[in-house]
Parts: structure tokens; C-alpha cells; sequence
DNA sequence: GAGCGCTCTAAGCGCTTGCTCAGGTTCGCG
DNA sequence: CGCGAACCTGAGCAAGCGCTTAGAGCGCTC
């Protein structure tokens, strides 16, 4: 899983972080974070995960919350990514946003423990903090409300309410991270293939022949 | 279950919680649960809002986490009840899907501090507690399968993956609970209405005439 | 009006929390 | 080899946690 570094891709999302060390302690936060939540998370907790003494966590992280930061900014950039992705594409409105939906979901489900952290977490951000990742959350709301308007716009399709579609489209995305469990039946790939379809359902896409 | 409390309607949800302090507790405990989270609230600050001292909870609570139990269960009994009585109507599938998606979901804008404790705060309950809870969600989702199931059978609905479609409804609706705002521009029976349609087209509903 | 049960409080116990700090080990570099 | 920088640990501090206890105030019955 974590061995292999270089490419940024889908599968060695922490390479950025350095050194070593903090790597693993911002892992094993991530791991606590998902399982426990935040405030019930402990700093002795997320260092014994990482194989180290309470204390080595400050050396690389000045506080607890700034692990939480961290984790959460890195998250939100890559969702991110994949959603302003699939909406600067070429394509159909249809094929922009079924490709949204697709990627942003498998990468909830594939990392569901992170996507957790990201997703609901963050009521425990300070103030500044908050406001940063905030921002960040309206860039993909943004994103979305494209390639639906440019879909309305096109004729493709059939969306009384734009802002509130947009909204529900992504609060479904997002849930994923909250059911998805790695021990069921589905693997990432299929949920995200059936995601795209119920989504495509919901704006009123022109079925393709 | 419990005894009849009179118009154990909408706007009276905690009337079964007798005696007067204990009411006052809970729904002190709501609103620090939701504003902050489970494990993010002090006893103190539950025994602050309610006008009494720390020592007072444990006179009508034996834990903490008791307090947590006694929110989610009636909160999973009046959800639950939404739903089987929507899923238990005369009518087309159609129908009785809008009724209880519209009735669910505004349930979850109505209520949403409630709401939120409700469906996120589950892995803070002991283990007997979380198995109880469990078991009535495994009832919602029955009673969402139902319907749906109902629709396919009747030809009403185009549904491929009917286990997967009744997970991505209920997570919707649910989700619902996270987002909205009493602030924001719409009202809880205007999320209701935009869902509902949106859940019918989720499911292939022949859009009626 | 004495006794009793219910409700509540002031005080505080034992423990855990986030975080600090003095000191030790390991390393590259002259 | 000597030295400084980077990294890590053991011990522990102040604060806050969930919860308990002893007892006060109150309204009730007999």
C-alpha cells in the first residue's frame, strides 16, 4: 500500500509529507481520526500508532489540531482535483459529470478512512483554519453547479432547482465516506459506476442510445 | 413502546420525557451534542444549559452515555415511524416513495440538531446501545427497500441495483441533516419537496402526467 | 410536626488529557 | 575525532474530565 512513492496518483496520496516520520504519525492520526473521531482520539493514542513516544508528535506537528489541519487541507485539495478535472474536460455535460461523480466517489469509498476525516471533521478546525477549508468546499460546489448549469444550458438537462441539485448531488458523493465499509460486497469502482447513473437520473440527463 | 402522550406529533417530540428536569437535560444535551459533538461535550456544559449543577444529571442519568442513548432511540423510533407508516399507505409506489422521502427529509431540516446527534453520533453509543440502534436502522432501510422493491415489481420504477439505490435514498435523506441550515433560504418542507422529486427520478419513476 | 423520599448542590476524588522539557542518541561534515 | 543539528524519549505538569458523596431544602403523609 504505502511502500512505492514518486507518482502523486491515486495510490501514494502522502508522499508530500516528510519526513518519514511525520508520514506515519500523520497516518496513524488519519486511521484514529476515521475510527475513533477527533475529540476521542488521543495524542498518546495517534503515537503509539505511528511506533513512538508521546512527545515525538510535537517535533513534527505543533499541536494536535494541526494534524486534523493538515490532513483535512490535503484531502480537500485532492477532491478537489478530481471534481475541477472532470469539469474543465472536453465532452458532454452528461460525460463531464457522470466522469465527476465516478472519480470523486471511488476516491470516497477507495480512501473512505481519509475521506471520514476530511469529510466530517471539521467542526474540530480552529477558526482559520476552518475558513481556509471552507473555501476550498465552495470551489467544488462551484465545480459541480458547471457542468450542471452548462448541461441546462445545452439542453441536456432538466434541473428546476440548479443551487439545490448541485447540493444534494454532492451531499450524496460525500456520504459515501460514512457507509462505505471495505469488508462489503461492492468494490470503489462499482459504486462510483452506480453513483454516475443515479446522478445522471437526478439532473434529468437525455438517456444516450 | 411507549405510552401514549397524547399528540405525540411533530411539535411536541420530547413529551415523553418526564420528569420536567430530565427534559431539560436531554434537550440541553441536543444542542451540545450537535453543536460540538459527543466526545467535544463536558458534562458540565449539558448541566450549564440546563441551569444545574454537574452533580444534577446523574440524579435522572446513570452515564453520559445514557444521555446519548435516550436522544438517539426516540430520535430512530420517530424516524422509523416516518417511514413504515409511508411504506405501510395505500397507493402507488410512487406515491407512498415521495411521501416518505418528503416526510424523512423534512423531518432531518425540521429537527436538524436532533437529526444530527441521530445519524452521527452512533459509534460514540456503548455496544448493546449501537446493536439496539442498529436493529431500527435496519428497519428504515426495510421499510425504503419495500417500497422501491414494490415500484420494479409493479413496473412503476426502472431500478438495476435495488439494494444499492435503497442505500443511496435513505444516505440522501440523511445527509440532509448535516448540511442544512435554519438560516438558510429554504425551508425544511422546500428540501422536502425537491427531494422527493429528486429521489423518483433516482428510481426511473414514469414521471405521471 | 416528625419522618420520609425526592431533587438538587458544593466539594472533590481519581484519572486522563494536551502538551513541555531536560537530556540522550544518531548522523553528516570539518 | 569533535561538533552541531535533527530526532526522539521518560518523566511529569497543569488543567479538565466523568462521576461520587455528604448533606441541604422541599413538599408530602400520618
Amino acid at each position: 500500500m504505502s511502500t512505492a512513492e514518486e507518482t502523486d496518483g491515486d495510490n501514494t496520496p502522502w508522499s508530500e509529507v516528510t519526513p518519514e516520520a511525520a508520514r506515519r504519525l500523520l497516518l496513524a492520526a488519519v486511521e484514529a481520526f476515521a475510527e475513533r473521531g477527533y475529540h476521542a482520539t488521543t495524542t498518546r493514542d495517534i503515537a503509539g500508532r505511528a511506533g513512538m513516544s508521546p512527545a515525538a508528535l510535537y517535533i513534527h506537528y505543533k499541536t494536535k489540531e494541526e494534524l486534523l489541519h493538515r490532513i483535512s487541507r490535503i484531502g480537500h485539495d485532492r477532491a478537489l482535483l478530481l471534481l475541477e478535472t472532470a469539469a474543465d474536460q472536453d465532452g458532454t455535460a452528461s460525460e463531464r459529470l457522470a466522469d465527476a461523480v465516478r472519480s470523486f466517489v471511488s476516491w470516497h469509498a477507495e480512501r473512505h478512512t481519509t475521506a471520514r476525516v476530511v469529510q466530517y471533521e471539521l467542526e474540530a478546525l480552529g477558526e482559520e483554519h476552518r475558513a481556509e477549508i471552507v473555501a476550498l468546499r465552495r470551489r467544488s460546489d462551484a465545480a459541480v453547479r458547471r457542468i450542471i448549469g452548462d448541461g441546462v444550458r445545452a439542453g441536456e438537462f432538466d434541473v428546476p432547482d440548479v443551487p439545490g441539485t448541485t447540493l444534494a448531488v454532492l451531499s450524496l458523493c460525500i456520504d459515501v465516506a460514512r457507509w462505505f465499509n471495505a469488508q462489503g460486497s461492492r468494490t470503489p469502482e462499482e459504486v462510483g459506476t452506480l453513483y454516475a447513473d443515479l446522478v445522471l437520473r437526478m439532473v434529468g440527463a437525455t438517456p444516450k442510445q
